[in-house]
RNA sequence: GGCCCUGUCGUCUAACGGUUAGGACACCGGUCUUUCAAGCCGGCAGCAGGGGUUCGACUCCCCUCAGGGCCGCCA
């Protein structure tokens, strides 16, 4: 029995790389009839959010990626939102203190980062905890926790020799237990961190595939000892190369569109998108084929042929592979896919209340709105012109706007014009901006006019993933000019 | 800085010790065509470097170099 998962954390719009890992896992539990899991793991409660998990869902559910168990379709192995699942992660955490494999540790926030900074300016090889908490004898500390005394519970790494686990794909990798930090694995208010609560739920789920990201590989050893720590048998682990942008840094939304609803809005196929994303490191065995279908990539997937370094994610290629899907498409389908993206009824008529009143001829509509529809605007003279205000300057307001894309706008999950009203009113005053500026800068910006229906509502309907990227665009432009 | 991972055309990749190192994107030509695309044909372009092992290394080993990841009461 094959069972394999993605567990996305919801602290965000829907990452290209989860889907790349979802997609790889899918393919394996399909491949051996067996199950792909979907857990949700929330375990950071400030940036976790109900947004963002019906964002993730949506946006595998487009790429085709479905899951046998998961939050939203139970299972046998319920609930499968961490957050819910809290007492099983105390009481393991429990278990391992009483095995030894874990110990309580009182230490203030102050104190380890004080130590953080001196081992940082010392240039300590030995980054991590030291151990200080981990000499109280058992009876104290008990009494300790028993008094209410905040504390945490850390993993016990083994203070000499090293740690040894497989990676599916690299083979047997060594880490000297001396450089392990003690990791925290239930917090002091009481919540598990990523690492307890994985390993706990994947023993538990069944789990016998972990196929995640590279970026994963340091903390191998720690989930190792964690396994061995209970007595449970491990599972095979296997780490995916991680997606690149061109400068072969790992893929960010700085330096590419990494949002599944930026695809989905500039008008990828989702058969393509997940065609490409299993170009990633995998190719056919043939070693020619790059065009395939889902069930052809299930049928043909093995872990052994991928690759391991790192692709550079290529949205041109994409885009010609793209292409071929829609060029294959008949007419009538082709259609069909614009009544579902640009020219869906539901978008046409979010649009209409915003032009209506001021347009005197059906035949302005697209004319006018033309900003609705098309990717990127362009920005004429005049544009340029109104897009810096009176008394600022071009560096001035491309900083503005790269301030308010990244300190307002990126973070707000809920794209709606009562939530970005506050938002931008607030962003002016940070800034020291007068709100009128700042919005007409947006404005055009955002159309490439200074003439438009109310910002809000604008943005409201382009959505926050166009906005995002004339938004980037105009600031390109700004330091050109 | 420490630990770890990785290294074939600019990019995605094939090659499982013996090939003129193959394919795809991009780029450049040509062809078809009222135009533009698409399609078709052709071209440019790579084994990071150095040592070994071997009759023979892109393939195995070592070193160097380069890139990346991780060093949070984030995941």
């Amino acid at each position: 029995m094959v069972r394999t998962r993605i567990a996305p954390s919801p602290t965000g719009d829907p990452h290209v790389g989860t889907a790349y890992v979802a997609l790889f896992n899918y393919a394996l539990a399909r491949q051996h009839g067996g199950q792909f899991i979907l857990r949700i793991e929330d375990t950071d409660r400030e940036r976790s959010s109900p947004a963002s998990e019906r964002m993730i869902f949506e946006a595998l559910r487009w790429l085709g990626i479905t899951w046998d168990e998961g939050p939203d379709v139970g299972g046998p192995h319920a609930p499968y939102r961490q957050s819910e699942r809290f007492p099983i992660y105390r009481e393991h955490a429990e278990l391992l203190v009483a095995r030894g494999a874990a110990y309580p540790c009182f230490c203030t926030r102050e104190r380890l980062d004080a130590l953080r900074e001196e081992q940082r300016a010392r240039k300590d090889p030995v980054m991590g905890y030291d151990g200080l908490c981990r000499g109280i004898p058992a009876g104290e500390a008990a009494a300790r926790r028993a008094a209410g005394e905040p504390h945490v519970i850390r993993l016990a790494v083994p203070e000499e020799g090293e740690t040894v686990a497989q990676d599916l794909l690299r083979g047997q990798l060594r880490f000297d237990n001396r450089l392990i930090d003690d990791q925290i694995l239930l917090k002091s208010d009481g919540y598990p961190t990523y690492h307890l609560a994985n390993v706990v739920d994947d023993h538990l789920m069944g789990i016998t595939h972990v196929i995640r990201a590279e970026e994963w590989i340091s903390s191998l050893p720690k989930h190792a000892l964690l396994y061995r720590g209970f007595g449970w048998e491990e599972p095979v682990f296997c780490h995916l190369p991680l997606l690149r942008n061109a400068d072969r840094s790992k893929i960010s939304k700085r330096k590419n569109p990494v949002s599944l609803e930026y695809y989905r809005r500039a008008g990828f196929l989702p058969e393509a998108m997940r065609n490409y994303l299993a170009l990633m490191g995998w190719i056919m065995p043939d070693g020619v084929t790059e065009e395939f279908t889902l069930e052809e990539f299930v049928a043909n997937f093995t872990l052994e042929r991928i690759t391991l370094g790192g692709p550079v994610f290529d949205l041109e290629k994409l885009t010609w592979l793209n292409g071929r899907y829609l060029r294959r498409l008949s007419p009538a389908e082709y259609l069909e896919r614009l009544r579902q993206g640009p020219l869906a009824e539901e978008y046409l008529a979010r649009i209409v209340p915003l032009v209506q009143e001021r347009l005197d001829r059906l035949e302005d509509f697209m004319a006018y709105g033309q900003f609705f529809f098309v990717g990127e605007v362009s920005y004429d003279q005049e544009a340029r012109a109104r897009l810096v205000p009176k008394r600022g300057t071009p560096a001035e307001t491309a900083a503005a706007l790269t301030s308010l894309l990244e300190e307002e706008l990126d973070p707000l999950l809920e794209w709606e014009a009562a939530r970005l009203e506050p938002l931008l009113r607030g962003a002016a005053q940070r800034l020291g901006w007068k709100t009128g500026d700042l919005f007409m800068s947006v404005r055009v910006a955002l159309t490439g006019r200074a003439a438009t229906p109310p910002l809000f509502e604008t943005m409201e309907v382009l959505g926050k993933e166009l906005c995002r990227r004339r938004l980037r665009r105009a600031v390109q432009v700004l330091h050109e000019a």
